[in-house]
DNA sequence: ATCCTCCCCTAC
DNA sequence: TAAGGTAGGGGAGGAT
C-alpha cells in the first residue's frame, strides 16, 4: 500500500493513470508500425527528468516492462533490456525471486517501478529511497538468512503488487542455501552473468545454448554423418582402401563350422542387414578412460548432481535431463530422458548413488568419429542414423568373405570398434531393417544377435509394440483406445486384434499399413543412399522470455543469421519459410517446474511462400517478424520460436537431383566441431577427413549453369515475369546485395494480411498483453467501461472459443467452437488466436486437447508408460456439444451477456465482434440458426434502444458475414432481421 | 484425386 | 537451476 497510496492516486492519480490507459494503444501502435528491421524507436520526448538513469526490468511488473521503457525513454533515461553491471543504475522489480535476490551485489538497488510512475507524477526525480526493495540485503551479504528475515517485512509492504506464486517455494529454500559459506564468493565471481543468468534476452544466449545442448547435438551430428557417408561414397580412394582391408581381413580369418554351414539361399534376393549401435553412448564416452567406473550407476547431466538428495523435497528436485545412463543405472529404472531428480529418487530406494557426469563433446565426436571409421572402412552400404548408430547392408560383404557366418564378421567389427573407441556397442542382424534394428535392442549390452531365417515370426511375435520404430505412446494410445478389455503390448496381439482395414481406420492408411507390416516382421525399406536434405531449420524452446517486442526482434534476427549460416553450410536455400510459436497456456504458471523451460504451451506455425529460393539472413529476418505479426500472442507468455525454411534447392547441384556426383558439403555443426576428427583407427587405415574434403571443395557450377535455369523454369513457376534469376545472380560477386534488392522489389505477398485489420489486432494483442498484470484492487476502482473491456479480454482467454482467423475476413465454416471439458485443459485463448485462417477452430481446438493429453502422459510420466489413456474425449461426442460464448449456451444467458456488452461499451471491441460472430457462425454449423436469428434480433433492439451510433456500422458488417454462412448453408437465403 | 497448410508424432 | 533440437513421415481437412 505503501507506494501507491491512496491518497496520491486520488484525483491526479487515477486521471493520469486513465489517461495512461488511453494512450496506451496509440503509443503501441505506433511501436509496431515502426520498422521492424530497425529496433530504434522513437519516442517523443516529454521530460529529462531520468537523465543519467538507467533501468534494468527484472520479472513481472506493472506496468510491464515495454511500458516502463517507453516511459524511459519518453522522460531522458534509457533502458537495457538486458542486465550490464556497468550501465544500469537500477534494477525495476516488484518481486525478484529469492534467487535473484541471493545475488545481488552491495551496490545493486532494487527499486519498485511505482518509483517511475511517481517520478512522472511529480514531474521530477524523486529519491529511491522510499522505493528500495531488499535494501538490508545489499548493505550486509554474508549472512543471508538473518537477512531474509529481515526482508520479511519488506516483502510485506509490496504484498499489493503481483506476486510470483514461486514465492513460497523460495522461502522454504532459504535455510539450506543460505547456510553456504561459499555463498558469498560465488557472487562475487559473477560477472556479466549476474542476474537472470541467460534467457534468450541474453546476446549470447544462442550461442551458449546451442553449445550446450544435447539435442542440437544430436540433430546436428546426425545431419553430419549422412553427409559424411554420402560423400565417402563418391571417393574412388576410399572405395580402394576398403578393397584392401576386405581383403586383409578375408586372408586372416579363422573360420570355424558355422562359417562354413552359412548360406544365403539366394545370393540376388537374400539380404543381411545389420543395425548398430554404441551401447550408452554418452556414458561410454565420458567413461573411456576411466573403465573402473562403469559398474556404479551413471548418467550425463548438465546437473552435477551435488544437491542430491535424501528427501523429497520439491526444490531438490532436479529438472536436469539425463542425456545417457549406463546399463547400472538402467537396472533402478532409470532410462535416458528422464528427470535427474526422478532418477536419484531410484537410485535412492536401491540405496545407490548415481553418478553424474558433464557432456563431454568434443569425446562424443572423436568416438563417434572412429565408430563411423571403423565400419566404413568395410563397406559403403550405410545409412547413418545418428551420431552412434547406424544400418549397415552386410550382403554383399558376406558374399565377399563366404565361407562366413555374418556374426563372425560382426565380432571382428565390433572388437575393432571397441579396441578403437574404448566403448562397447551392440549390434542386431536380420533379413530386414526393422528385425536387425529389434535384434539390436536385444543384444544389448555389448552383444550381437542374428534373427535368421526362419526364427523371423517368433522374434517379432514376441516384441514389445513401443519398441516398433515409430511407433510412440500416442500411436499405441489410439490402439488402446479400440481394445479397452486387452492391454495391448506384443506384436502378437496386433497380430491377432487388428485387420489391416481397421488399423488404417484407426492410424491412418499408411500407419495402418505400416504396423500391419511392421508387426508381422515385414519391412521392405532399402537403406536409402541418397541423402537430400528436405528442410533446415532452428528451434529455441528454452530460456525464451521476453518482455518486449524489441527483445524479441533482436533474437530473431540471431536466429535467423543462424539459420542462414546452416543453409550456407549446407549449399541449399529455400522457398518456403515456416515460423513456428509457443505460447505459454493461459492455465500454465508463468515459469515452468524446469527452469527456463517452455512449459506447457500452444503451439501455432505458418508459412509463406517466398518468390525465389534464399538463404538471405535479412529476409529471413523480415519474413519471419511478417508471419510472427499474425499471431497474436503476449510477448511475455511465448515460450518457443522456430525458423525453418523448406522447398530446398541445392545451391551447387543439378537441379533435377538426378544426382550429378558433384559435391555435397558436408554440413557439419561448427559449435560441436571443436578439435580436428580423430580419423586413424589403430590399424591406421584412415579415411579421408570429412570436413577438408567436402566443405572447402569448390563447386563445377558453371558449366551446368545453362541447363539448370532452363529446367528449372519449367518445372517450377517460382519466379515472375521481370525477375533475374536468382540462379543467374547466384554467381554474382554481390549476390547477397542484390538477392536483397530483387527482394524488396518484389516482396511475397502475403494473401490475407490487411494491413488495418492488422494493426487493430497487434494493439489488442498488446492490451491482452497488460490485463493480467493488473491487481484486483486496481481493477475495482476503474472507470466501468475500462473495467468491462478488461473483464472481456480476461474471458476472452480462459473461455473455450474462438478467435477469428488473421485479417478477420476470411469466412470460414467452423463446425465446433468448444467443448465444455476441455475449458480447464488447454488454452483456447491462444490455440484460437493464432488458428490457421483455412481450418476449422474445432479441428485445432482438438488437436489442442490432445496435445494436452499427450504431454500431461509423455512427459510428466513420460518414464512411467502404464499411467496414460484414460479420459479420450471421443470426437464424434465433441462435435455434438453446445456451442458457448464466453461459457454461456442457453438464449438467456447469452442475451443477459450481449445486453451488458453493449450497454458498458460505447463502441464494441473488435475482438469481442468477432468472438460473436464466431460464435454464430458455431450455431448455424450447430443447425441452430433460430438462436442466432434471436440474438441479432435481440442485439439490434438493444444497440437501437441503447443509442449506441458507433455500434451500427461494425455490427452491420458482423451480420453481414452471418448471413453470407447462412446463405451458404441454406441455398442463398438470408435471415429476416427486421 | 491431389495438393496445400498446419499441425502431430517419433527418433536420436 | 538449466541448456526441452530438429528432420522427416504422415494425417486432417480445406482448396483446387
Ligand atoms: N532422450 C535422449 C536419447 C538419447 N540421447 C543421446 C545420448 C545417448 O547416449 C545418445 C544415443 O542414443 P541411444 O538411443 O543410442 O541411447 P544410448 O546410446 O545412450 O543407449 P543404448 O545403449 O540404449 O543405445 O543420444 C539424449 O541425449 N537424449
Ligand atoms: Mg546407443
Ligand atoms: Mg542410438
Amino acid at each position: 500500500m505503501a507506494g501507491r497510496g491512496a491518497g496520491q492516486r486520488g484525483d491526479n492519480g487515477w486521471g493520469e493513470w486513465g489517461g495512461y490507459m488511453a494512450a496506451k494503444k496509440r503509443k503501441l501502435e505506433e511501436q509496431f508500425d515502426k520498422d521492424c528491421m530497425n529496433n530504434v524507436q522513437q519516442h517523443e520526448r516529454k521530460s529529462n527528468i531520468f537523465h543519467g538513469i538507467s533501468i534494468f526490468v527484472d520479472g513481472h511488473t506493472e506496468p510491464p516492462a515495454d511500458e516502463l521503457k517507453k516511459l524511459m525513454m519518453e522522460h531522458g533515461g534509457i533502458y537495457h533490456a538486458y542486465y550490464s553491471k556497468d550501465k544500469v543504475t537500477y534494477f525495476i522489480s516488484n518481486n525478484l525471486p529469492y534467487a535473484k535476490i541471493r545475488k545481488l551485489k552491495p551496490n545493486d538497488k532494487v527499486v519498485n517501478s511505482q518509483w517511475i510512475i511517481d517520478c512522472i507524477k511529480q514531474n521530477k526525480l524523486l529519491s529511491t529511497h522510499d522505493y528500495e526493495m531488499y535494501k538490508d540485503k545489499t548493505k550486509s551479504r554474508g549472512q543471508t538468512e538473518l537477512n531474509f528475515k529481515r526482508m520479511e517485512p519488506m516483502k510485506l509492504i509490496t504484498s499489493d503488487f503481483n506476486v510470483p506464486n514461486s514465492d513460497d517455494e523460495e522461502n522454504n529454500s532459504l535455510e539450506k542455501t543460505s547456510s553456504s559459506s561459499s555463498e558469498t564468493e560465488e557472487i562475487q565471481d559473477e560477472d556479466d552473468d549476474h542476474l537472470s543468468v541467460l534467457d534468450a534476452k541474453h546476446p549470447k544466449f544462442l550461442e551458449t545454448f546451442l553449445k550446450r545442448s544435447r539435442l542440437h547435438y544430436l540433430s546436428s551430428t546426425a545431419v553430419a554423418k549422412k553427409v559424411y557417408v554420402q560423400d565417402l561414397r563418391q571417393k574412388t580412394e576410399h572405395r580402394l582402401l576398403i578393397d584392401k582391408r576386405r581383403e586383409e581381413l578375408k586372408n586372416k580369418l579363422q573360420r570355424t563350422e558355422r562359417d562354413y554351414l552359412f548360406k544365403l539361399n539366394d545370393e540376388k534376393k537374400d539380404k543381411i542387414y545389420m543395425h548398430i549401435d554404441m551401447d550408452c553412448f554418452f556414458v561410454s564416452v565420458a567413461t573411456r578412460n576411466q573403465p573402473e567406473l562403469r559398474d556404479q550407476p551413471i548418467a550425463i547431466t548438465h546437473s552435477k548432481g551435488n544437491k542430491s538428495t535424501t528427501s523429497n523435497e520439491h526444490q531438490f528436485f532436479s529438472r536436469s535431463e539425463i542425456s545417457s545412463c549406463n546399463y547400472a543405472a538402467r537396472q533402478y529404472g532409470i532410462r535416458n530422458g528422464m528427470y535427474l531428480g526422478k532418477a536419484q529418487e531410484l537410485c535412492r530406494n536401491h540405496q545407490a548413488k548415481l553418478l553424474c557426469l558433464p557432456y563431454d563433446y568434443e569425446g562424443f565426436h572423436i568416438v563417434s568419429d572412429l565408430f563411423y571409421n571403423t565400419v566404413l572402412n568395410y563397406t559403403l552400404d550405410v545409412e547413418a542414423v545418428s551420431c552412434d548408430e547406424m544400418y549397415v547392408d552386410l550382403t554383399e560383404l558376406i558374399i565377399y568373405l563366404k565361407p562366413l557366418h555374418p556374426l563372425t564378421f560382426v565380432s571382428l567389427l565390433r572388437e575393432e570398434i571397441q579396441l578403437n573407441t574404448k566403448c562397447p556397442c551392440s549390434a542386431g542382424l536380420a533379413s530386414n531393417m526393422l528385425l536387425a534394428r529389434l535384434a539390436t535392442r536385444q543384444a544389448k549390452p555389448n552383444g550381437q544377435y542374428y534373427v535368421e531365417k526362419g526364427y523371423e515370426q517368433e522374434f517379432i511375435s514376441k516384441q514389445k509394440i513401443l519398441d516398433l520404430p515409430g511407433i510412440g505412446l500416442s500411436l499405441l494410445d489410439k490402439l488402446q483406445q479400440n481394445y479397452s478389455h486387452h492391454t495391448i503390448e506384443t506384436c502378437k496381439q496386433i497380430q491377432n486384434l487388428f485387420s489391416l482395414e481397421q488399423l488404417k481406420t484407426i492410424l491412418g492408411k499408411k500407419q495402418g499399413q505400416t504396423i500391419y507390416d511392421m508387426s508381422r516382421g515385414i519391412d521392405m525399406r532399402t537403406l536409402s543412399k541418397d541423402y537430400l536434405p528436405k528442410s533446415i531449420s532452428i528451434d529455441v524452446n528454452y530460456g525464451i522470455r521476453f518482455q518486449t517486442f524489441d527483445e524479441l526482434t533482436l533474437f530473431i534476427k540471431q536466429l535467423s543469421l543462424e539459420l542462414h549460416k546452416r543453409l550456407k553450410q549446407a549449399e541449399q536455400k529455400g522457398k518456403q519459410l515456416t515460423v513456428k510459436i509457443r505460447v505459454r497456456c493461459s492455465d500454465a504458471p508463468i515459469e515452468p517446474e524446469k527452469f527456463m523451460g517452455c512449459g506447457k504451451t500452444d503451439d501455432s506455425s505458418r508459412l509463406i511462400n517466398l518468390h525465389s529460393y534464399i538463404d538471405d539472413p535479412t529476409i529471413i529476418e523480415l519474413e519471419t517478424i511478417k508471419l510472427l505479426k499474425q499471431f497474436h500472442f503476449i510477448v511475455a507468455d511465448l515460450r518457443g520460436i522456430g525458423l525453418s525454411i523448406t522447398q530446398l534447392q541445392s545451391t551447387t547441384k543439378n537441379i533435377h537431383g538426378k544426382d550429378t556426383n558433384g559435391t555435397r558439403t558436408l554440413f557439419e555443426c561448427n559449435q560441436f566441431r571443436v578439435s580436428k576428427p580423430v580419423i586413424s583407427t589403430d590399424n591406421n587405415q584412415n579415411i579421408d577427413q570429412p570436413s577438408e574434403s567436402s566443405v572447402t571443395r569448390k563447386r563445377p557450377i558453371q558449366q551446368e549453369q545453362t541447363t539448370a535455369i532452363a529446367r528449372k523454369l519449367t518445372r517450377h513457376d517460382c519466379y515472375t515475369p521481370g525477375q533475374i534469376d536468382p540462379e543467374v545472380m547466384n554467381e554474382l560477386p554481390t549476390q547477397i546485395r542484390q538477392e536483397l534488392e530483387e527482394y524488396l522489389k518484389n516482396p511475397p505477398s502475403l494473401p490475407e494480411s490487411n494491413l488495418d485489420l492488422d494493426r487493430n489486432e497487434i494493439v489488442e494483442k498488446s492490451f491482452t498483453q497488460v490485463i493480467d498484470h493488473i491487481d484486483e484492487s486496481v481493477l475495482n476502482e476503474l472507470p466501468p467501461e475500462m473495467r468491462h473491456e478488461i473483464a472481456m479480454a480476461k474471458k476472452l482467454r480462459t473461455i473455450e472459443s474462438k478467435y477469428p482467423p488473421i485479417g478477420g475476413k476470411r469466412l470460414v465454416p467452423i463446425t465446433n467452437p468448444s467443448n465444455p471439458t476441455i475449458k480447464d485443459k488447454s488454452n483456447a485463448f491462444n490455440v484460437l488466436m493464432n488458428s490457421p485462417q483455412k481450418q476449422t477452430i474445432t479441428k485445432k481446438t482438438l488437436n489442442s486437447i490432445k496435445k494436452w493429453r499427450t504431454e500431461t502422459i509423455l512427459h510428466e510420466e513420460r518414464n512411467d508408460p502404464i499411467v496414460r489413456n484414460e479420459q479420450n474425449v471421443n470426437q464424434s461426442e465433441k462435435l455434438k456439444q453446445q456451442p458457448n460464448i464466453a461459457g454461456c449456451t442457453s438464449l438467456n444467458d447469452v442475451k443477459l451477456m450481449l445486453r451488458e456488452w453493449i450497454e458498458t461499451s460505447d463502441e464494441p471491441n473488435q475482438i469481442d465482434l468477432d468472438l460473436f460472430q464466431n460464435y454464430l457462425i458455431d450455431l448455424l454449423n450447430f443447425y441452430n440458426a433460430e438462436m442466432v436469428h434471436q440474438l441479432l434480433i435481440y442485439s439490434l433492439l438493444q444497440i437501437k434502444t441503447l443509442t449506441k451510433i458507433k455500434w451500427n456500422e461494425k455490427f452491420q458488417i458482423l451480420i453481414n458475414t452471418v448471413q453470407k454462412h447462412f446463405g451458404q448453408m441454406y441455398g442463398g437465403a438470408t435471415m429476416d432481421l427486421s
